[in-house]
DNA sequence: GGCCCTCCAGTTTTT
DNA sequence: CTGGAGGGCC
């Protein structure tokens, strides 16, 4: 067979990497060198070359997307089917597992997932059922713990709990996942973890998948954690070959648990690994390329790696020193618009930041321009509150057992369940160890409760018992338009009359068309909606707004990794904002924040901008931030400062924030102006923010790059000016 | 049940 | 300054 097609227009590293003997090996892929394309073609050069079965090879991703075009491309490459193939996210691949082996795993057959919305609901109610004050131990804190516990593999009895803080939260701990396991709920880190365990503790499922599996593939290994790593170890076993791409330089996610040492711990558990460079980058040109990896080169302990292009040099990058946030996005606005002027895309710019609450003022100036946009990690389709409404409905139906269902759902729309009944069920609950639905019954046998909480409650649960009757043999789509109608929830969105409302009824209607073109794979003999909800849950589904429209993207840096556009605006490159105020104090993270940086630079193409603004309101509050000590790392060469295109003569709108009482032409007349950049004997460069008096006896502010900002009187500042 | 008030926090996100 | 959450009140 002439395999010769799966070498083409690849480079020599890529080629080594695809067509190497079969051994552990790892695949240091810097940003652009086409990492992917990599691993699709090895995939396809194991199969058609080394004739391994599709069913022996395992490959592993951390998104839905990444996993998704994974697939897709093995498909294309290869001219056929693999869906028995196992490609997919550490997650979906769990669940596979569990399903399966659910017995092994102590988990009823229905288990459903939890994601971390419910979760943190029944977290919350955990903390109230223990007594525990709220105030003092938030729920939010006591989720984060009890999922970097999971994420590091221990479950509560494992933790010795030296003070206050521990004790609590591994009670909490010890409560949720009882509350947990009577549900049949599985959280997303109990996923890992407890596939770990089955793994771990059965030697008959073990062995099956070690035989299975001859060669195991991961992808981007720098955000794998604990679990994930201890996961990749059980299956590779000792006979079977493990293949892991990674980009140390691009580990960004240390603070959700993701550990960077997990690339040297490959090394050292995989003795025999091979390791392939692939420096050759074919997304950057020259100029961001070089001086990505000046600023990269700043932090320590790399695995080493110089990423390389024989593209051309493109223009300088472009540091804009705006005066403040509002003229930062009219400067970028002003770019982009220049952009289109020059006939290209508005979909091929994004513009990134460092946290969501920067988006506002772009958005704002984007909308005043008339500039199409769309921002990235909004509120996806399967996470909205009625569709949550609506699969509630259909898991309750499906497993009475799981209480976050239970709690959801059994007072929306409103039918006289209040907080009076819903306590009793719950404190029955509690003191029997019941499920909430099993602790109703017992209410309602045994006549604990007034009659119109007895009959609500009853309704509420013939509702759910009519629909399994009614529903369970009907196709998917029918049986989710039956429950969304006659549950009523489709009615309370109805009656409500705002747009909300219409938005929410609209969902609704796009959730039975979603069922209906879902597509069930039977795999380990899942039923259609055991599967569609597994699917909700695991993959949250898109946002709506329309990805085919002409727009400019905006996102945070983290979600712009994996991503590429020709022009990048990378907004508020400033000290305290990025690299952030939190992560300024340790090393660690401020190396972090660096391959963010890195991270962001290396997604540009052709053109990156570069911006960072004197003063910016933020909380409220006016700050002054100097430049970014990132900018500062970058090549000077590779840099065109621009600042302060529009000089500022006038101000511009009543809320303006110059003093009221001077003229512009008296401060003119001090000989200086706003934005100007000046030298002062003691406290080094600045730029001239703000001024109040006139003449020589002005007060004139300065943010100084190094001191921050400060007022001083002209007439003994002797400031020089610069440029 | 819904409205309004106060209080508080305030990177980054996927599954 | 904002948004979200919780508490109090009709």
């Amino acid at each position: 067979m002439d395999v010769s097609y799966l070498l083409d227009g690849l480079n020599d590293k890529q080629r080594q990497a695809v067509s190497a003997e079969e051994k552990d090996m790892l695949v240091l892929a810097g940003a652009g060198s086409g990492k992917t394309r990599v691993l699709v073609h090895r995939i396809a050069w194991l199969i058609q070359v080394m004739n391994h079965s599709p069913l022996s090879i395992m490959a592993v991703t951390f998104t839905n997307k990444a996993a998704a075009e994974m697939r897709g491309r093995v498909e294309q490459l290869m001219g056929r089917d693999v869906r028995q193939m196992w490609i997919g996210t550490f997650h979906g691949l769990a669940h596979r597992l569990l399903r399966a082996h659910y017995k092994d795993a102590g988990l009823p057959q229905g288990f459903q997932i939890l994601d971390s919305d419910d979760q943190l609901r029944l977290v919350k109610r955990t903390i109230r059922a223990l007594n525990i004050d709220e105030k003092q131990w938030p729920a939010k804190q006591a989720q984060w713990y009890i999922n970097g516990k999971k994420d590091e593999g221990l479950r509560a009895h494992h933790i010795d709990a030296y003070d206050v803080a521990e004790q609590t939260h591994k009670s909490i701990y010890q409560a949720y996942q009882e509350s947990c396991d009577r549900s049949g709920l599985v959280d997303f880190a109990e996923l890992l973890l407890r596939a770990h365990e089955v793994l771990r503790d059965n030697k008959y499922v073990r062995e099956h998948y070690q035989r299975r599996f001859r060669h195991l593939l991961v992808d981007e290994f720098q955000d794998t954690n604990s679990i994930q790593y201890a996961w990749v170890q059980l299956l590779a076993g000792k006979d079977n070959r493990v293949t892991i791409v990674g980009d140390d330089d691009q580990s960004i996610y240390g603070w959700r648990g993701a550990q960077v040492e997990n690339l040297q711990h490959f090394l050292r558990d995989f003795p025999q690994a091979e390791t392939v460079r692939l420096e050759q980058n074919y997304r950057s040109t020259s100029t961001i390329l070089n001086a990505a990896n000046e600023v990269i080169a700043n932090n320590s302990d790399r695995l080493g790696k110089d990423l390389w292009t024989d593209g051309s040099a493109g223009e300088p990058i472009r540091v804009y020193a705006a005066f403040n946030e509002q003229d930062e996005a009219r400067y970028v606005v002003g770019r982009i618009q220049e952009w289109l002027d020059q006939g290209n895309a508005l979909q091929d710019v994004a513009i990134l930041y460092r946290s969501n609450a920067q988006s506002r003022v772009l958005e704002e100036t984007l909308l005043y321009a008339g500039l199409a946009y769309r921002i990235y990690g909004g509120l996806r389709f399967f996470d909205r509150q009625e569709i949550k409404d609506a699969l509630a409905y259909l898991r309750i139906i499906a497993s009475r057992i799981d209480d976050a269902a239970f709690e959801r759902v059994v007072n929306t729309p409103s039918r006289g369940i209040g907080d009076r009944t819903l306590g009793l069920v719950r404190e029955a609950a509690r003191d029997m160890n019941l499920t909430l639905w099993e602790a109703a019954r017992f209410l309602i046998t045994e006549n604990r409760l007034t009659g119109r909480a007895k009959k609500a409650l009853q309704g509420f649960m013939e509702l759910i018992n009519q629909l399994e009757d009614e529903c369970t043999d009907l196709p998917l789509a029918k049986q989710t338009d039956i429950a969304i109608r006659r549950s009523g929830l489709m009615a309370m969105y109805q009656s409500e009359k705002s747009e909300k409302a219409e938005t929410r009824v609209e969902n609704l209607g796009e959730l039975v068309s979603a069922t209906e073109s879902f597509m069930p794979t039977g795999e380990e003999d899942m039923p259609p909606l055991a599967e569609f909800l597994a699917h909700a849950a695991l993959e949250a589904g898109d946002e709506q707004a329309d990805e085919h429209q002409d727009a400019v993207q905006l996102m945070t840096l983290h979600s712009a990794k994996g991503l590429e556009f020709p022009l990048v605006f990378m907004t508020g490159v400033e000290e305290g904002l990025f690299p952030s105020q939190q992560s300024m104090g340790e090393s660690g993270r401020l190396e972090e924040e660096r391959r963010l940086c890195y991270v962001g630079m290396t997604r540009a193409m052709q053109r990156l901008v570069i911006t960072y603004a004197e003063s910016r309101r933020l909380y409220g509050q006016e700050q002054f931030h100097s430049k970014s000590r990132f900018i500062g790392e970058m090549p000077t060469d590779a840099l065109e400062e621009v600042r302060m295109q529009t000089r500022v003569t006038q101000p511009t709108d009543s809320r303006s924030r110059f003093h009221s009482g001077a003229s512009h032409e008296t401060f003119e007349q001090t000989g200086f102006q706003l934005g100007q950049r000046v030298l002062h004997a003691t406290f080094g460069e600045g730029t001239v923010l703000n001024y109040e008096g006139s003449g020589p006896q002005s007060r004139i502010q300065i943010n100084f790059d190094d001191q921050g900002s400060k007022w001083l009187v002209v007439a003994y500042a002797k400031l020089t000016p610069l440029r």
